[in-house]
DNA sequence: CTACTCATGTAATCCGTTACATGATTGT
DNA sequence: ACAATCATGTAACGGATTACATGAGTAG
């Protein structure tokens, strides 16, 4: 239920298309909450039912029309009614741990080379999120508000990234010391 | 579909019943992979049914009985072909950070209250683990094969839930100064 | 002429969660 | 007496993924 509210959020930030917010979700609120264009239509479509935002056609020159959705009171009353409630934490679901736990059942190799292939992504993931801090947040002592708000959850992947990459650098070592001795 | 590679590889470390799979995926194993008693009886079926485990009823005293299952050959060749394939790397969804991207539309200060109680979960676990890691690993240099894997992944919650208790910690610092300004 | 972006959806299937259900034994 | 632990499942629902589907405009 949770990416109704993802959208909320996203819509009170800037109202906008369903295609428009399947591509806020392929960058900037995707990197914490990863959502499809069909789930996002099919969020869009009970969320009007429920009246928590409205969906007025635009006409465009030379272009598809497109529905504009915006949030409505009902709206932004449900969005500080869910803001207030505890969230429970995200269960642990991690493919490569269960990969490295059953390593010695399979070739070691091929986890070992699956570890570097996942540092890598985990090291462009943090490339990019340092440029969108330094580009956007240059002096951070000065934030406040809604734009602290948005970097402090960047500075969440930021962190996160660089725990995967040291981690996956460890499990590397270690698997690479192993195999030789 | 990867619930039934945890499940093969926890049974290649020891043959077990469905509910005492459930005890594992409530420790152990399920620090990195969560599943109900419902999940892991539904899954058990597929794995017979599929060949990839052999379940042997066994009778017991005082007790109810219960059946043992066991990975046959195809199971752990299943088993084998898997950790040679690449693993998607998981898909982000963190609530928390939604709440926090989103908190100006709601109550600061009960989101704060939130970053605080997860602050508190993630220390829990991560003492949980350090415990873990002092008692069954206090001399990890030496490690190797299955238990260094075993370390490696404990590593990795180690290593995540240490991040998210210094993020918190960055998150709350963050908010109460920009509250108190 | 090919591929990509803009724009919106439906349908099938799979996976996870929640609730319901039973029944014996052990400890307080 | 009551709660917890051992032991095993079914059923309903909801959310996510994958595949299918259409159609116009724009850049190479």
């Amino acid at each position: 239920m949770s990416l109704e509210y993802a959208i909320l959020v996203s819509l009170q930030e800037r109202a906008g298309s369903g295609y428009e917010l399947a591509r806020r979700f392929d960058k900037s609120i995707g990197f914490f909450w990863g959502a499809s264009h069909q789930q996002i239509y099919r969020s869009l479509k009970r969320m009007v039912e429920l009246g928590w935002v409205t969906g007025d056609a635009v006409a465009q020159e030379k272009r598809p029309d497109k529905k504009v959705y915006r949030v409505s009171e009902a709206g932004a009353a449900e969005l500080a009614r869910w803001l207030a409630e505890p969230a429970d934490p995200p269960t642990v679901r991690n493919e490569l741990s269960v990969k490295i736990r059953g390593a010695s059942y399979g070739e070691v190799a091929q986890v070992l080379a699956e570890v570097g292939r996942h540092r890598r992504l985990h090291a462009e993931r943090l490339a990019i999120y340092r440029a969108i801090e330094q580009r956007d947040f240059p002096d951070p002592t000065r934030l406040s508000g809604q734009s602290l708000h948005q970097f402090l959850v960047l500075r969440g992947g930021i962190r996160t990234e660089q725990s995967m990459v040291d981690w996956c650098d460890e499990v590397i070592g270690a698997l690479e010391d192993d195999s030789s001795a």
